[in-house]
RNA sequence: GGAGGGGUCGCAUAGUGGCCGAGUGCGUACGCUUGGAAAGCGUAUAUGCCGCAAGGUAUCGCGGGUUCGAAUCCCGCCCCCUCCGCCA
């Protein structure tokens, strides 16, 4: 949620980051119904006033002028307080569009296609052989099985099994020894959330519905990434702030209905309707932000580095820019079945957006400011296996394990079983 | 799922229609006291909105209702605890 302080004092500068994003928003609507409310707001005060003052006169029984002069406010009162909060919910509405305006860095485009490639890291696996797609290495080598996955779930599901299984084990507890070391806190969170909470986050504005699993019969929804689940925990918070930057480190599963994905990475588990991921979440002090946006992004970098793959760093430009997000730099890695980079990580910066909607403060002396938060990706399950697969494929069709995992596996090598 | 108890200002508690935005204790801050500290004493100590300010207004889990007036009474919902049942 945007200040209302800040649409009041810097109208145009809304109305252009929102059309930036390609959200339509007529500001200046806004800002005649923030007027209303405001008069409104005005009237209902008063009348309140007048309905205390009388109040606070009656010692013990009233007289029967007094009666008839309070039900007489009581009236006009409800009346007023009707409108006020039909023009209150107009205003909130609005005000929960906005998106969140990105960063005066990031590049103003339309969509993906004018994202900017800001940095290339090692170079392009090249093989003296065709390289095979992980859904063939997969197969052939006994750890990814989609086909029974779509008889018994449908399509956009997998089943990791052998190697595969402990594959993701490896990535995990790898990831966790490298950001604990950095003192980041481990949780596990739940991923069943409630609807006001995932409203609260900012992730049921711009269609995103769409792409969220809920369970209508209990009211809940399935989380897309654990930071859904993470972040709300301080709702209504106050952090001191000598606890900042606070810094947690989940595990959980994750749920995407990959609504309008249709045709799309339909092969193997590239796009899934659920994967496991190990996630970064930071809060920290205002203007702090981009400072730790830089740090995710270098832990991210750190853990690819280490699986010593091709990688690119991309800014996300303002028209494929989340709702949440001020600035998003995505890392993507090169696929050598696809012969292009593909995303395997994303960090991003939500400012104080979240923390406004939800209410999450910290103290610095006598004020109290809210917090800004990060995000940002580890390592998602099925993605790094992908890579991993296809980057260290030998000829004979098996797979060398990245050095950095071996010492969490029995194993160097996965070998076909045929 | 069944039965009961409960959600009040950082924490713990008091408060069954007006004297309650709310007492007390703990905690915290500042001051006095002290060689220094502890103890003791004094003062202060929620948040949003409107206002230059004085002040006003709202908030006692959430939403509705009764009333001239609600933390307090009524209804619905959420959450927590105890016991029973079921169960990884």
């Amino acid at each position: 949620m945007i200040d209302l302080n800040f649409i009041r004092e810097n109208p145009e500068k809304i109305q252009k980051s929102s059309k930036d994003k390609g959200v339509d928003i007529d500001v200046n609507h806004i800002l005649e119904i923030d007027k209303k409310h405001r008069e409104l707001s005005l009237n209902v005060q008063k009348l309140r006033e007048e309905r205390n003052m009388l109040v606070s006169a009656i010692k013990g029984k009233p007289t029967s002028e007094q009666i008839e002069k309070g039900k007489e406010l009581k009236a006009k009162l409800e009346k007023e307080e009707n409108s006020l909060s039909a023009v209150w919910d107009e205003l909130k509405t609005w005000l929960l569009k906005i998106p969140n305006p990105p960063k005066s860095d990031v590049k103003v485009g339309k969509d993906e296609s004018e994202n900017e490639i800001i940095k290339k890291v090692g170079t392009p696996k090249k093989f003296s052989f065709t390289p095979k797609d992980h859904l063939e290495l997969g197969e052939s080598l006994d750890i990814i099985d989609v086909k029974r996955a779509a008889k018994v779930s449908g399509s956009r599901f997998g089943y990791l099994k052998n190697e595969g299984a402990l594959l993701e084990f490896a990535l995990k507890q790898f990831a966790f020894e490298v950001l604990i070391k950095e003192g980041f806190i481990p949780v596990i969170p739940p991923v069943l959330i409630k609807k006001e909470i995932m409203d609260g986050l900012g992730y049921t504005q711009m269609g995103e519905e769409e792409n969220i699993f809920s369970l209508d019969k209990d009211n809940l929804y399935l989380v897309g990434t654990s930071e859904q689940s993470i972040v709300p925990m301080f709702k209504d918070e106050f952090f001191k702030k000598e606890e900042l930057p606070k810094r947690f480190v989940g595990f959980s599963t994750c749920f995407r209905r990959e609504a309008g994905s249709y045709g799309k990475d339909t092969r193997g588990i590239f796009r899934v309707h659920q994967f496991d991921k190990v996630e970064m979440v930071s809060f920290v002090a205002e203007n702090e932000d981009d400072k730790e946006h830089e740090y995710l992004l270098s832990l991210e970098e750190k853990l690819l580095k280490a699986l010593e793959i091709s990688y690119q760093v991309v800014r996300i430009c303002t028209g494929d820019l989340g709702f949440n997000a001020a600035r998003k730099y995505d890392i993507e890695v090169w696929i050598p079945s696809q012969n292009k980079y593909r995303e395997i990580t994303s960090a991003s910066t939500t400012t104080d957006f979240q923390s406004r909607r939800l209410n999450i403060k910290y103290q610095d002396g006598n004020e109290k400011k809210y917090v800004n938060i990060l995000n940002g990706t580890a390592f998602s399950m099925n993605r790094p296996i992908i890579a991993i697969l296809e980057n260290y494929q030998q000829k004979d069709g098996s797979v060398i394990i990245p050095k950095i995992l071996q010492k969490y596996l029995h194993f160097e090598k996965i070998t076909s079983k045929k």
